[in-house]
DNA sequence: GTGGTCTAGACCACG
DNA sequence: GTGGTCTAGACCACA
């Protein structure tokens, strides 16, 4: 379910941040749905616990996830949009990065376009068959 | 000219490297043209030499500017279009988690598509505001 | 009556125990009234029956209820004023971390006695209405 | 300057959080001031430095200080007042608990005005003095 | 020099 | 069983 790359420059514990946040949205993950505890997901992805605590505790702050006291950490049930304002910008900024880095392997807007399109499509797809 | 945040979470010599580029696609700076020497940038933006030196050795790497000796650092005068493709999908798996995180913003793909939209009209726009 | 918050940072015994003190005060629950039992307060609020017996235990060293031997727990009849000097001082050191962590808010002395005099008020207005 | 009861039941790392803020509201930490390194706290205190950084990554956080690459963390010069209002209601809710545990000190309404008025008072008289 | 990340292993409170 | 905290020690990127 979790692919880790200790190797990656990305540091794990964003990694495991990423792709939680990613199952949820493809419907891997269901509001409400428990999470695996800290303790089975280290084992699952071979990372130290510490770091995948690190990373719910990240999720937590996002209020992406809630954990629940002895019980475990649970996909928040009411999943309302983020309006930090600040934290919108630094992600256009990001994405400005991109898309400058875009130009100088020749792709320009309309094939940025497409590429953002493949995306969802992509996440769409995934959605649609964990559904299923 | 170059706006350097030092307590970003992004190095500085990142932000340097994206701003040289950011201002060779707006047409700040022309293909052959002179960058300024490491001492000035470094004296111009306040910071240490030594992180403007990685900022050129990096852009250098990739091809974007050219050293020579005893004269300085120019613009690559035959920019040519970059077919690393190892780099070109890790840009893409960046663009996968901007729209990750987008999505707990409320910001779907209309939305997404009309941001990248907007990113490209800004940069066109300060493009013609330079040649003018 | 007893609203508990599994999510919460705050332990779910001391958000028991806090609650009945509340309670007491407010006049919801009188001297010499009977608590429920732990099974059924466990069963009310839905948490683990071990949870409330913990949170009975603490309220019985705090000597605010009694239990006796087969009847049940009790509202003590005779609420003495507590001297644990250290216990006093301790609450001191919260209020003050309260009060720094207030400043960040913009909340200084005057708007911070407001607030106090505002909690005064609505513990009197429940007590109020519970008697009446 | 920071003293740490690592046998408090409140975590170390809070403690650290707790005193800084209080610091600078006292005027003994200025706007723009450096903090000690992580290292230079960690030995000043006898903590673990790994403890002494979750405090600075919470308090950067909360941005109450700002860390500058390579060069260390500083004081926010632009302290800005918080407004996360469920942050906010939480500081109430915890002002209401210890309201109530007062009671049962004997503390009512005026002793507790009088009580937030001495607390001011010393952080007061503590900030004179360290501006003189 | 700075802080950031990760691991290993330990202890604890809570439920 | 759960997560939270802390320590010791290591490695790394950045400035």
């Amino acid at each position: 379910m979790f692919k880790i790359n200790p190797s990656s420059s990305q540091p794990i514990y964003e990694q495991v941040v990423s792709q939680v946040k990613e199952s949820i949205l493809k419907g891997a993950l269901r509001e409400g749905e428990k999470l695996p505890s800290v303790r089975e997901l280290a084992e699952m992805t071979r990372v130290n616990p510490n770091t995948i605590g690190k990373a719910y505790k990240t999720l937590e702050k996002e209020r992406i996830i809630v954990t629940i006291r002895g019980r475990g950490t649970f996909v928040n049930e009411s999943l309302d949009i983020k309006t930090d304002s600040t934290a919108l910008i630094q992600l256009k900024k990001k994405l400005k990065d991109i898309i400058v880095e875009l130009h100088y392997f020749g792709v320009e807007k309309d094939d940025a376009q497409k590429i953002i399109s493949e995306i969802y499509l992509e996440l769409r797809k995934e959605a649609d068959h964990a559904s299923s």
